[in-house]
DNA sequence: GGCAGACCATACGCTCTGTCTAGATAGTCT
DNA sequence: AGACTATCTAGACAGAGCGTATGGTCTGCC
């Protein structure tokens, strides 16, 4: 409906005018799936439904992308983009207090990630799993944040009693859980602020023997090695 | 299956013999959709292959499941009440070596549960998310653990630096996500030892503040192996 | 014999997907 | 100007899948 119907065909709504704007419509795909996936999941919003919101036809739709899980892969890259994945200064050396404050950080971060790309990255939670290509990049994007905290957790040898890589993947996934609980309002994660009290807890906590705010662990046990891990 | 096209209605397939297997039937569905769930995930599964796969009609279908979903529902109560869901003593008092024993316990009869279960664990996780009643089902099955974790964190006063419900959540899911993953085959938790590993450590580092890392590596332990990694 | 209940086969209407055709429009080339 | 090309539109289409409905058939029981 809405001006649609007025008879002749709506020419200028959209300026066919210079080169740049040449990804008019693709964005306009991008701009309306992201504004849909606000108010629905992904299984319940039907490419007809893209097409009315964004003003465009079947064919146009099909000719940027090749299916409505293509849309979801190009929303979810520029999602993670935009929030500059890298920023994970992660753990830093440096006394309990200062490894708290950027464990504490960087969680906060990627609350703030999800937060403003909420609908996004809840619907590629729920939907990663149907698709080939969003596993693989679902799971590119973990390994990501999974590398990065390996790196970290070996270099100041912290959390040496398990496998660094294993115990890295399994934080990584607790957020990406955590963040998807909290963004679908699941308590007690629906305050943000005990989400990350939580979260900075039990990295702390598995990292460091120390728990998060009692002040009582000791500092650096850089020894780390007492199995021989490769 | 193949008998199927012998010419005349295939009537003695099933003994309409007694009372008691009038449910005959409805164990079919549930049979035969648990097969395909082995191979196939939900959403590739058709109400036709149910069919196909129980050797029954699609009114028979819907006389006794509303949907495709239903029966997932059906399924996964099943599942869960054979592993007596109950079976989680979890922490009890005693030293550490104690606690840390019946942790890994608790971690490893989750294992054995999803190992068990896998198939159906595996798509209910998946789909909890498409359907009210199933989103209903799953969390009130995570809550069922995180209340018995949050009682157990605040009898023992372990943990006490943050919301004893809120840790207790976010254990509880830590373990949804990594059993899965550890069922989807994703690397490193693939291996199970590595799985219960890293969850109980975990675990153990954020209920008490001397994690399992601290260098004392007494006997209770299992050492882990080592394995090192792909 | 006749009735009722369980079940079967099949068809139906609907929604959704992805493809395809034909036509309109705007900018470009000669 | 007129032809050309790319882009986009409208809409038809086939195919899949879902949930419902209809009519027939078998079985056991009164």
């Amino acid at each position: 409906m809405e001006e649609k119907a007025n008879g002749g065909p709506r020419r200028e709504r959209r300026t066919r005018a210079g080169r740049e704007d040449d990804r008019d419509i693709r964005r306009a795909i991008l701009e309306a799936t992201r504004e849909l996936l606000a108010e629905r999941r992904l299984d319940e919003i039907a490419v007809a439904d893209i097409l009315a919101a964004a003003d465009i036809s079947r064919g146009s739709f099909y000719f940027y992308f090749e299916s409505k899980h293509d849309v979801l892969a190009a929303l979810v890259r520029q999602a993670v983009d935009q929030g500059h994945t890298a920023a994970r200064p992660w753990l830093r050396h440096g006394d309990e207090d200062e490894r708290y404050a950027t464990v504490r950080h960087g969680i906060s971060e990627g609350a703030r990630l999800w937060r403003d790309q909420a609908p996004v990255l809840r619907a590629i939670v729920e939907n990663w799993r149907s698709d080939p290509k969003l596993t693989e990049l679902w799971l590119q994007q973990m390994e990501g944040y999974t590398a990065a905290t390996t790196t970290r957790i070996e270099q100041d040898g912290s959390g040496a009693a398990v496998d660094p890589r294993a115990l890295a993947t399994a934080l990584t996934w607790l957020g990406e859980r955590l963040y998807y609980l909290a963004a679908i309002g699941v308590p007690p994660f629906d305050d943000e602020e005990a989400l990350v009290d939580v979260l900075t807890h039990i990295w702390m906590g598995s990292l460091y023997q120390g728990a998060s705010s009692d002040g009582d662990e000791q500092g650096g046990r850089p020894g780390a090695d007492e199995r021989g891990r490769p």
